[in-house]
RNA sequence: GGCCUGAUGGCGGAGUGGUGACGCAGCGGACUGCAAAUCCGUGCACCCGAGUUCGAUUCUCGGUCAGGCCUCCA
């Protein structure tokens, strides 16, 4: 069954063809790095981690390319360094380095790029030069800017009708540009703000040609796959898509003379309490992680299709520790048993092929496990093939089974745990089960639920510390 | 005002023109000294109205409700 992807341009599904099969390229929006991103922040990297993996598989490792973007030229950062009295470096590389932390827990792949947008200036101000010189932007009063007027088809991907936008629109409408909804290639900076020369006067680039620039410089023009929250739709990817359209005037396709296929992921709601930095409650996944193991983020991150929003609640998480607790039960179970080499399960695939319909795969994933709990024989090494190659390719179960049970226990904690539940299985032995049960209580006093089986007894902490 | 989504059991969440996945919670049973874990079984739902159809949760239209975007938010 081919993948197939729902393309927000096309309002469809369709199937997935890349260009080039030997050389699939994507494209994801990644985040300003002013500060610690909150774990909505997460949900595309760990959605289009599932897809860069589906897509190694299919297509092979090698034929995979793929770039997040860091956007490290921003106000909020010009803002944040100002505030703290360092350099903007200082700024950025802190919050890169925990941003990379993050997607590590969270059991996300390197992208094969991590374009930043100030090691890009140069075929920035390449790309201006090449709209203005064919006649997609003018110049005014220090800025450059899109013309979007210039653009037949601005509005295409988005679908805003550019006479509604306006009507609509609430911010005030800058005198120098010649139509509302043009926007900012480049501008002049402010005193103390990062300042490039450029041929358009000393200054710094608007966002949305960042990316454009971004994508030409480490993928080349144009992508298969533009990835990215469905709140980038409008005005970035509209906007980035007409720099494209405009860039190939002449292509064939000039539809697709940007990105193939677009991608846009829904946003992960907070409830009640709206999740906001000026409150400090937002969820950080170097707080959560002191929660949950980072794989249920990931787990929960992925509970419902990508598309849908998503409630972000304390319950969310604690039933995605269960499903992986059953998930790694069943190995747990089958310790002794070496997984066969049969890849991912036929079913499973479909479902994640199915436009990443991961819910469907997770609810495959625990037929799996059920037919490894239920096989016998020959047949528990194929079962247990079949879970693992299924659930890794969407970067699950890399960890040790006894590790999810016992990773939160310390050496002395453990020590103490295993002495009492070797001193239980002697008082279950003389049949003394008042003593058996005393002990039994006094692991559960340290958070232990000791389980019985038939080759003695295994143990697990009930919450994580 | 414009554009766009969505409405499924106690909760989360897929999917389908005709027996409504899956997980958690519940209930019954097996196993166990008792539990836990596991296995087997089971109760519980498709927002409202109209239309199309032999048949609609699924398609069409209307309504209600909820959410998003239109502001350099993933």
């Amino acid at each position: 069954m081919p993948l197939s992807l729902y393309d927000t341009q096309a309002r469809a599904k369709r199937p997935f063809v890349p260009a080039d099969p030997a050389r699939v390229t994507m494209y994801v929006c990644g985040p300003t790095v002013y500060n610690f991103v909150h774990i909505g922040n997460h949900r595309p990297v760990v959605v289009f981690d599932v897809l860069f993996r589906l897509l190694r598989r299919t297509f092979g490792e090698d034929a995979v390319l793929y770039a997040a973007n860091i956007t490290d030229v921003d106000d909020k950062i010009n803002r944040r360094a100002a505030e703290e009295g360092v350099a903007i470096d200082v700024i950025t590389e802190r919050y890169l380095a925990a941003y990379n932390a993050d997607m590590a827990e969270l059991g996300a792949l390197r992208p094969t790029f991590q374009p930043r947008a100030t090691r890009t200036m140069d075929a920035i101000i390449a790309l201006i030069g090449r709209l203005v010189g064919n006649g997609s932007a003018y110049a005014a009063e220090g800025h450059v800017l899109f013309d979007t007027q210039a653009c037949a088809d601005y509005g295409v991907l988005s679908g805003h009708p550019m006479d509604e936008m306006i009507a609509g629109a609430r911010v005030e409408v800058a005198p120098y540009k010649r139509h509302p909804a043009d926007f900012v290639l480049w501008k002049p900076s402010k005193p103390g703000e990062p300042v490039w020369d450029s041929p358009f006067g000393a200054g710094r680039p608007g966002w949305h040609i960042e990316c454009t620039a971004m994508i030409e410089q480490s993928l080349g023009l144009p992508i298969d796959i533009h990835g990215g929250g469905v709140d980038l739709l409008f005005p970035h990817h509209e906007n980035e898509r007409a720099q494209g359209a405009c860039l190939h005037d002449h292509a064939q396709d000039r539809d697709r003379a940007y990105a193939r296929y677009w991608v846009h992921n829904g946003f992960l709601n907070f409830g009640e309490e709206k999740m906001s930095k000026s409150q400090g409650n937002v969820a950080l996944v170097k707080d959560l992680v002191k929660v949950a193991p980072g794989e249920a983020l990931r787990w929960a991150l992925l509970v419902g299709h990508y598309r849908a929003p998503l409630e972000w609640t304390g319950d969310l998480i604690a039933q995605s520790v269960k499903a992986l607790d059953r998930l790694y039960g069943a190995l747990r179970r089958s310790a002794g048993v070496a997984a066969a080499d049969t890849g991912p399960d036929p079913a499973f695939l479909a479902a994640l092929e199915d436009d990443l319909n991961t819910p469907a795969a997770m609810a495959e994933l625990f037929g799996l496990a059920t037919a490894l709990e239920t096989a016998t024989g020959p047949g528990r090494a194929e079962a247990k093939g079949r879970l693992l190659a299924s659930a890794r390719l969407m970067g699950f179960l890399y960890g040790d089974p006894e590790a999810w049970f016992q990773g939160g226990a310390n050496e002395a904690l453990r020590a103490r745990i295993d002495d009492l539940v070797a001193r239980r299985s002697e008082a279950r032995a003389a049949k003394d089960w008042p003593a058996a049960d005393q002990i039994r209580d006094e692991l559960a006093a340290l958070n232990v639920e000791v389980m019985d089986g038939p080759s003695g007894a295994t143990w697990r902490l009930k919450e994580r510390t």
